[in-house]
DNA sequence: GTGAAAGCGCTAACAA
DNA sequence: TTGTTAGCGCTTTCAC
C-alpha cells in the first residue's frame, strides 16, 4: 500500500501538504492539488483504514452478534444489516454466539477492545434463560451503544428493534377461529426463547378468549426428531383442524405430514406459520405465512445504531421501534377467514 | 477504554514499563509486574486492537465476501469460516456481494486498505457470467492472499477448497440407473454458477453412459415462478421416474410434487438433491440428500488462508484442497440402489 | 501556500 | 531493572 510519506517524498513536498491536498483544503495551491491527486490517482492511493481509526477514535466499524446464522431469519436480518451498513459507510464484524451466553460475552469483550464502534445483536438462547444482562451493560457503560433485534433483553437500556410477534400471532389464531376452526394447535420449535414465548401466549390469548377452548401446544424440543413429533402428535390429535407454528420448520412439516396423511389443506386443516417466501414453496398448497420483513429489521437497527453513533453527545433516549408483520395468504387457509 | 499511558500515570513508571510488564518481558521486576498486573486487571485493561494493528501491520482480520448469504450453503460454509477463524484468533468482516460484480470489486477494494489481512470468497454470479478476475489478480499483487471455495476462478492462482460436485452427481446418477431408473431428470435453479454446470456434466456424464438414454434437463431461472414450473414440467413428463436436483429448493418441491401428482415416492420416483438435514425434514419420505460438508469447508478454507498469512515469506505454492461430499440415503430411493 | 510537530496507543531498540 | 525514543499512517494546529 502507498502512504502519503511516499507520495510525499515522491512531489518533494511535505506529507501535511499531501494529506491536505487530498481533503481539499482550501489552503493547498490549485496546482500542487493537481499534482497530488495525479501521483494519488496513478499509484491507487487509499487512506489506510487502521491508521485513520487510531487518529479520529473510531472504526467505522459495527460489530454483529448473531446467535444462529442458520436461522433463515437471522440470516435475513444480517443481510438487511450488511446492506444498511454499506450505504453508511460502515463496515461489519460477525460473530455468531452459537446460541452460547459464554461465546456471546466473549465477542462483545473481544470487539469492546476498539475494534468496533457499537454493536448490533440479538440475545443468545443461553443468555435469555440464564436471564444474564451484565455483559451487555457493561459494554454500554463503556461508551459502545448497542441496538438489540427481535430477541431483546427487556432490562437492559438500549435502542432496540422488534416484531409485533404478540399480536400478529394474536391476530392469525383469530383468524383461524373466524374461519370457524374449532380445534387449533400450536407448535413451536422455539419454546425457550423470548419470541417464541410471546408467539405462545398471543396464541393463547385469542384461544382463550373462547370459554369453551382450551390451548393445544406441541413444544419440539432440540433433540426431538421434529418431523416424527408432528406426525405422531397429528395422528394422536385427529380433531386439529388448524395449526400456528412459531418456527418456519413447524410449518412446513406441519402441512405436509397432514397432506400425508390425508388431510385436504385447507378443507381439513388450516396452518400459518412464521416463515419466508422461500419457504412458503416448500409445501403444497403453499404455507400462509407470517412474513418478520426480517431485512427491514436488520435496515432499521444499522440506521439506529449509526444514529446513535454520530449522536453521541446528544445522549438521547432510548427508543424501541416495533417493525409490523404481515400476513400472506395462501391456499394453506380458507379464502374467507375474515367474517 | 483504559490505556497503557494511564496505568503508566497511576503507577508512576514509564508507558514501555507497563507494555513490557503485561507481555511478561524478562526485564521487568517481579514486584512491578504484579503491580502492573494488579492494576490492569483491575481497569480491565485491553490492549487498543487498532493501535496494534497499526504498529504491526497486521489486524487478524479476514475479509470473507459471500455472494449471498440466504443460501444455506453459503451460510453454513460462513458458519465454519467464522468458528475456525475464531480459534485461531482472527475476527471476520462479512461482506455480501449480492452476486454483484461490483459489490465483489468495491467489497475487495474497501477492505484492502488495511482493514483485513486476506480474504475468503466465493465468486459472485454477474462476476462467472463475464469471466472478470483483474480484480482478484490486482488483490492478490496487493500482498492480500485469497481462498475461493466452492465458486472458484480457475484462471486465479490462489488456494481453493471445492467440492466433488462433477463425481458426486455423478455417481448419485449412477446410484438411480443401478436401481433401474430410465427416465432420470436433473433440476437446476443454479444454471449460470459454475457449481450448477459441474452437476449438470456429471449427470449427463452418467446418462450418456446408455447408448439409449438421453439428458432430460429443467433449468429454473430467477424469475421463474419454482414451484410451477416444476409441477408442469413433471405433469409434461409423465414417465420420469428420477430427479437429480442441483439445488435444495428443487429437490424439495420434485418431492412434495411427485407426491401431489399422486406418485408414490421411491416407488414410482426417486429423488436425490443437494441439500442439508434440516431441507431433508421438509418432504416425506425424507429427501436424500448430497451433503457438501459446508462447514468443513469453510473451516479449511479458514485454516488455508491463516496458514498462508503465517508464512507469507515461503512463498508456497497454491493448493486445491476438495472436500469430498457424502450421499445421506433415505426412503426417496430405493434400498437397493446398488447392484 | 507550505511545512514542522504533536499525538492517537502501542512495541521495541537502545540508553541509562 | 527501568526509561527514552522512534515509528506505524494519518490529521491538524501552529509557525513560517
Amino acid at each position: 500500500m502507498v502512504t502519503l510519506k511516499q507520495l510525499a517524498r515522491e512531489l518533494n513536498v511535505s506529507i501535511s501538504t499531501v494529506s491536505k491536498a487530498l481533503n481539499n483544503s482550501e489552503e493547498i495551491g490549485e496546482e500542487t492539488v493537481r499534482r497530488v491527486k495525479e501521483l494519488a490517482e496513478l499509484y491507487n492511493y487509499k487512506p489506510n483504514k487502521v491508521a485513520l481509526s487510531l487518529k479520529q477514535n473510531k472504526t467505522k466499524t459495527i460489530g454483529v452478534i448473531i446467535p444462529n446464522i442458520l436461522n433463515h431469519f437471522l440470516a435475513k436480518v444480517l443481510f438487511g444489516i450488511e446492506r444498511e451498513a454499506t450505504k453508511l459507510g460502515y463496515n461489519i464484524i460477525t460473530c455468531i454466539s452459537n446460541e452460547s451466553l459464554d461465546k456471546e460475552k466473549e465477542s462483545l469483550q473481544i470487539l469492546a477492545n476498539g475494534s468496533v464502534d457499537g454493536f448490533i445483536l440479538s440475545v443468545a438462547e443461553e443468555t435469555q434463560i440464564k436471564n444474564e444482562v451484565d455483559h451487555f451493560k457493561k459494554t454500554i457503560s463503556q461508551g459502545l451503544p448497542i441496538v438489540m433485534f427481535d430477541r431483546v433483553a427487556h432490562d437492559v437500556m438500549c435502542d432496540k428493534v422488534i416484531v409485533d410477534d404478540f399480536d400478529a400471532t394474536y391476530n392469525a389464531t383469530k383468524g383461524l377461529l373466524n374461519e370457524g376452526r374449532k380445534r387449533i394447535a400450536f407448535i413451536s420449535n422455539i419454546d425457550q426463547i423470548s419470541v417464541g414465548k410471546l408467539r405462545e401466549r398471543g396464541y393463547a390469548k385469542a384461544i382463550l378468549e373462547n370459554h369453551d377452548m382450551e390451548p393445544i401446544t406441541l413444544i419440539i424440543k432440540k433433540k426431538d426428531d421434529h418431523q416424527k413429533k408432528i406426525k405422531s402428535f397429528l395422528k394422536k390429535n385427529k380433531d386439529i383442524d388448524g395449526v400456528i407454528a412459531a418456527d418456519s420448520s413447524s410449518g412446513i412439516i406441519a402441512i405436509n405430514t397432514a397432506v400425508n396423511q390425508g388431510k385436504k389443506v385447507p378443507k381439513d386443516i388450516s396452518v400459518i406459520g412464521y416463515a419466508s417466501r422461500a419457504d412458503s414453496n416448500h409445501t403444497l398448497p403453499r404455507l400462509t405465512t407470517i412474513r418478520q420483513h426480517a431485512k427491514v429489521i436488520g435496515a432499521n437497527a444499522a440506521q439506529m445504531l449509526v444514529h446513535r453513533l454520530q449522536n453521541m453527545h446528544l445522549n438521547e433516549d432510548v427508543k424501541t421501534k416495533i417493525v409490523k408483520t404481515s400476513l400472506v395468504k395462501t391456499k394453506s387457509i380458507l379464502k374467507e377467514n375474515n367474517p
